[in-house]
DNA sequence: GTATAAATTATAATCATTCTAAGCATTATG
DNA sequence: CATAATGCTTAGAATGATTATAATTTATAC
């Protein structure tokens, strides 16, 4: 069993129709979708698409870096092509996720460093997001 | 019906001995519970409790704003008592929460305050919690 | 072309969370 | 006090997201 995984740790990423499919959709995506919105659009091309196979192919790319998976919703993951480091808001009124670009200084505390190696950081606006300020005439 | 909601709107929390329990639970704890964690701790000391009853009662702080929900773990929501502004780094290593104080500069882009109405922000820090970095002998 | 590992599929299973309906407890009312 | 109203608790069913399973199909390397 682990020789199996062993074996087959360098194995390049199989390049079937499905994947293909999810992987154009994917690309260039910044609408963070579930894998409920992605496989109701690809199952739409592709008639035998699996529900299990959205899961499979977004849990591989995650696992591979080519693909970030995002807690910011509370009630279903989200995934975002874009790994690029940034920043996200979720609109408090419609749910919309949105990017926010890093150009942002965070000076992280001095003693963090004691305690803690740190990786990386993220960071969740909540607001309004410019539509719904409009419909709403905010400021 | 809506008239029964209205009645009741004002209506205080109501201290039964199971809110007690969950509320004394709660106070003061750092470990950033599941509801399954508190559950399980709770209702050891409270025979009867109700799975039910956690998530109604962790709902209703919630709503009062007495209690954060956090999204940081992709598996299931985690409690914070401690409504006061800070972040939280996740262990990559064993998954635990800690507590970040909020004495982080986060300077916003400024053209975000045209985009957006801005109402909070939360960080999640990626990182290795001090256990995890001993165990480990890092640095 | 053929073998073989890996991917797909449908479906079942799991896990977190919410809903429901019945009973219970507390408070307000007469 | 009695009683009604209201809200809380409970067990269990229902839901919804995600993962596991097992049989079948497909992509790729030889």
């Amino acid at each position: 069993m682990k020789q199996i995984q062993k074996k087959n740790e360098g194995t390049r990423f199989k390049r079937t129709p499905q994947r293909l499919a999810i992987l154009e959709y994917l690309e260039g995506n910044t609408s963070h979708p579930s894998a409920e919105d992605i496989f109701r659009v690809v199952s739409k091309r592709y008639q035998s698409m699996s529900f299990a196979t959205v899961y499979n192919t977004l849990n591989t790319l995650t696992r591979a870096g080519e693909l970030r998976e995002l807690t910011i919703d509370p009630e279903r993951k989200r995934y975002d092509p874009d790994i690029s480091r940034h920043h996200h808001l979720i609109c408090v009124l419609c749910g919309k996720i949105v990017d926010i670009p890093e150009k942002i200084g965070v000076e992280l505390p001095k003693d963090m460093a004691e305690h803690f190696v740190l990786l990386g950081h993220h960071i969740e606006f909540y607001g309004h997001c410019s539509s719904c300020r409009k419909k709403n005439k905010e400021k």
